[in-house]
RNA sequence: GGAGGGGUGGCCGAGCGGUCAAUGGCAGCAGACUGUAAAUCUGCCGACGGAAGUCUACGAAAGUUCGAAUCUUUCCCCCUCCA
């Protein structure tokens, strides 16, 4: 389908693209440039993670289109926890622990948009600033008074939660209400008109464009996201052993980069619409690409997505780690992507590798330390040892790896 | 307020006095095969210890017992139904 804006058409060329509410009327809308749109991000960790990336590429795009992106952090509804489609309660987090994070998110956000106050220039709000001194009774009175409970618990959102079994608590039932609010005030204070959300906020977002019409008689438009899973059919983003982080204090570029190299097969070129730059022609024309060619792809999408986050300045080390790293070169020096361990020299008898694979943290603990050894998981300058392995006292640099990718600079210094 | 059913390792979910560090599944880790992919197969999967073993752990606390995830009491939390 073609839209009348630029925008509509890159967003949904690139798969970002999954309902909205008036279409045609928001498309008509977005065809003149400096349009507002936000979008919101709870600040439950100190950094956001591959899985806030699709909003936050979507929201790049806008701004490539001359739009301007509001990033709302939810330093108020927070304090409440969105409950839709989660099936645990949020655990509270205090109002230290939010501050530190909302810091931390910030951080994050900073290379992805060019901030500002021009027409197209991003800004970040803090619902904080207008839900925390709210008065119970005139809020109840003036927004209140516009919300039907049957009309709520009728949303999948809500319907899925009760369903289940689980308690949805009056505090997180008025998540929505708060959402909506936001909404609320963002159009009527800074004339923003679009809210972005995943798919699961389809309910929220349709709520305070309902708030809106009621209060002011305006026509004002959400926009949802489809939910990405793997092909594995997990949430995109998710990986097992913890989220990849983007704030480079909670991961390296290197991993960072690593996670990428490693998608899916099937999955690159969706992640290559999604998270990169690059011209939707240009991927097109990979998409015939199969086989162990989609290595190149990989490597190219990993170089991308890694050059906007952590700069591109910090491809050269990553390239020269992994040419090193993964084809069995000895040139140890050359691989400076890869974390350090240093052991004294004359403490060499009495450090095992064990001790180095847990002071690294490439281990939990000893036991596991030694299973992985003993499953023959472990080596050095990659060859696989076993638990006799000593040290050896003859060189300055080793090579210790757990499993295949893994990589520890062992030093040995004087 | 009343009656009933529950709370077990990252999650789901068995066990219902010793053989339980706890079946099984998912997730995870490693090995094989490959392409730093997927699928498949194999092994591992509480902590400490070289090991024997020790410690911690089945919502919390007390108790019964030679011995408790399993029985009793109290407390906390969740669910269902009734009012």
């Amino acid at each position: 389908m073609e839209y009348k804006s630029s925008f509509l058409n890159e967003a949904a060329a690139r798969g970002f693209f999954y309902q909205s509410t008036n279409l045609e009327t928001m498309d008509e809308y977005l065809c003149t440039k400096g349009r507002l749109a936000y979008i919101g991000f709870d600040i439950t960790a100190k950094s956001l993670h591959v899985g806030h990336l699709i909003p936050v590429f979507l929201m790049r795009l806008f701004q490539k289109h001359g739009h301007k992106p509001v990033i709302l952090v939810g330093g108020g509804t927070t304090k409440i926890g969105d409950p839709s489609f989660r099936n645990t309660t949020r655990p509270m987090l205090s109002d230290e622990q939010i501050a530190d994070n909302l810091e931390g998110i910030k951080k994050c956000l900073i290379p992805f948009f060019k901030f500002g106050t021009g027409e197209s220039d991003a800004i970040i709000v803090n619902n904080a600033d207008w839900l925390n001194n709210l008065n119970y009774i005139s809020f109840l009175r003036d927004i209140g008074t516009y919300f039907s409970i049957n009309r709520m618990i009728g949303f999948e959102s809500v319907k899925a939660k009760l369903s289940e079994n689980n308690t949805l608590s009056f505090l997180e039932f008025n998540y929505m209400i708060l959402q909506a609010y936001d909404f609320y005030k963002l159009f009527t204070e800074k004339g923003c008109a679009i809210q972005f959300g995943g798919q699961d906020q389809w309910g929220n977002i349709v709520c305070g464009v309902e708030l809106i019409r009621k209060k002011t008689g305006k026509e004002v438009f959400g926009f949802t996201i489809p939910l990405l899973t793997n092909s594995d059919g997990k949430k995109m983003g998710k990986t097992a052993s913890g989220a990849v982080w983007l704030s480079r204090d909670l991961l390296p570029a290197y991993d960072f980069w690593q996670y990428w190299r490693n998608v899916n097969d099937a999955d690159v070129i969706k992640c290559m619409y999604l998270f990169t730059d690059i011209d939707v022609t240009e991927i097109k024309k990979m998409e015939s690409v199969q086989g162990q060619e989609l290595n190149e792809l990989k490597k190219i999408l990993a170089d991308e997505v890694t050059a906007i986050i952590h700069g591109r300045d910090s491809l050269d080390a990553i390239h020269k780690t992994v040419e090193n790293a993964f084809s069995g070169s000895t040139d140890l020096s050359a691989m400076t992507s890869l974390p350090k361990y240093s052991v004294e020299k004359q403490n060499l008898d009495s450090v095992s590798v064990i001790d180095i694979i847990v002071a690294a943290g490439l281990c939990a603990s000893r036991g596991d330390a030694k299973r992985l050894l003993r499953g023959g998981g472990v080596y050095i300058d990659d060859k696989q040892i076993n638990e006799e392995y000593k040290l050896p006292t003859d060189k300055n640099l080793l090579k210790l790896s757990c499993g295949k990718k893994k990589h520890l600079i062992v030093e040995i210094v004087e």
